[in-house]
DNA sequence: ATTACTTAGTGTAAAACATACACGCTATAT
DNA sequence: ATATAGCGTGTATGTTTTACACTAAGTAAT
């Protein structure tokens, strides 16, 4: 049954760009390569798929890994497969894209065997990478671009409690373009999927902002409208 | 070198879901299965990847061979990776939508090997599909269901030269909703991208509407504007 | 030639939404 | 007490979207 199917010698992997927010700063997680090919050179994240792992899976795993963390969000992107996008053989990668909430404590678990250590890098100032890791890494970047006009992913990159001006500042470092204040509160507030929390932010060494978080029960409500930026 | 790889019994395939307008309708091309598993089957076309083919090369070698046409509009939208996906082993597919002209000639080649031959099925009238197809099928057409609100694909499922009606049509069958035909009108022609060919329709049996053609070089002048719907 | 039929093609008013824009308020630090 | 830095707010204007119905043109049948 089995011997039905061609056999290559290929294999599929996934490479994940982590993306996270912090001090206003849109970045991204990289590694440092323990192993040949691209010994000593920055890559995305990324593993081959298990046996017995979908790919869903496998991307968990890889960020479980790397993070510690379970429940990261998390979506399948594109699938690169040139011929050539790895030396040592034919790998096809299925990317995907993960945002986290970066909060403050930005302890990474030192890598096993390929990796020596993993990074959090700003994506404006970005080393070269490994393999076709630049074109993952646009193409990922491009995806939540598109995204967060209609999906509310940037709650996903900040803590479960966030002022306005932290939100603005997710949609402007994704978007890359200033947006207006009065606008971007009135909009978003519209949208009526912001939780009042009636509390201020704490430790904050001027007036502090109001704390809001994001209502996933009155977002599911809207169902069929969309967000729109 | 090579033996750096982990192998496992695995390899990946294309599958595509190619979309066809015809008569008011969206089809897409079915294949009915000829060799197991699922003999007898209607599946979407797909085959396994060729050991020196990119992704992109897989999926159009697939369409070529179906219909005999190059150049088909085509775009990768995800893939699809359970472990049991393929009850012969461990297959993932990268999966591909197309559109393109009916023209009238539903001249589809007799298929070679693993089909008996392809058909055009209306979408909203498929049989069972093999495999996880449906799934795949489900997932393309929300795909360009997305993508014809911000993108001029709907062109691709036309002829060349078109009535407004027929475009009308097309984002009718697709968004699966009615649209108001003096606002389409002024909202398409506002966009600047159709030129007006100053011609009729022929043979038609009432009033001949005046024919449009899609104008890539004003749609490429619009970068960075969206077109939406 | 007349008539019946079918689709083409057209405008406007009201509502909703997007944009541009600036200053007083408040909590903290000194 | 005062300086500081970010918070929070409203309005007027322009643009876009929506809802809505009839006449014009060509063909076919008689």
């Amino acid at each position: 049954m089995k011997e039905s199917l061609p056999k290559f010698d290929s294999t599929f992997s996934i490479d994940c760009v982590v993306f996270g927010f912090d001090e206003g700063e849109l970045k991204i997680l990289l590694i440092e390569r323990n192993e040949e090919p691209f010994k000593d050179w920055w890559a995305l994240p990324g593993n081959i798929v298990g046996e017995r792992e979908s790919l869903d899976q496998s991307a968990s795993r890889i960020l479980r890994e790397l993070t510690g963390l379970t429940n990261i969000y998390m979506e399948q992107f594109y699938t690169f497969g040139d011929v050539n996008r790895h030396p040592q053989g034919r790998v096809v990668s299925i990317a995907y894209y993960a945002l986290l909430r970066l909060g403050g404590e930005k302890s990474l678990k030192p890598m096993s065997n390929y990796a020596k250590q993993a990074y959090w890098r700003n994506v404006k100032d970005l080393p070269k990478l490994a393999f076709d890791h630049q074109q993952i890494f646009e193409k990922g970047l491009e995806k939540i671009k598109r995204r967060i006009k209609h999906q509310p992913i940037a709650f996903e990159l900040l803590p479960e409690k966030f002022t306005l001006t932290q939100l603005q500042n997710v949609y402007e470092v994704i978007l890359n373009k200033k947006l207006d204040k009065r606008n971007f509160r009135k909009k978003m507030l519209s949208f009526g999927v912001l939780k009042d929390l009636e509390e201020k932010q704490q430790g904050v060494s001027f007036r502090a902002a109001t704390l809001y978080k994001f209502d996933k029960r009155k977002y599911a409500k809207l169902f069929g409208k969309e967000i729109s930026f």
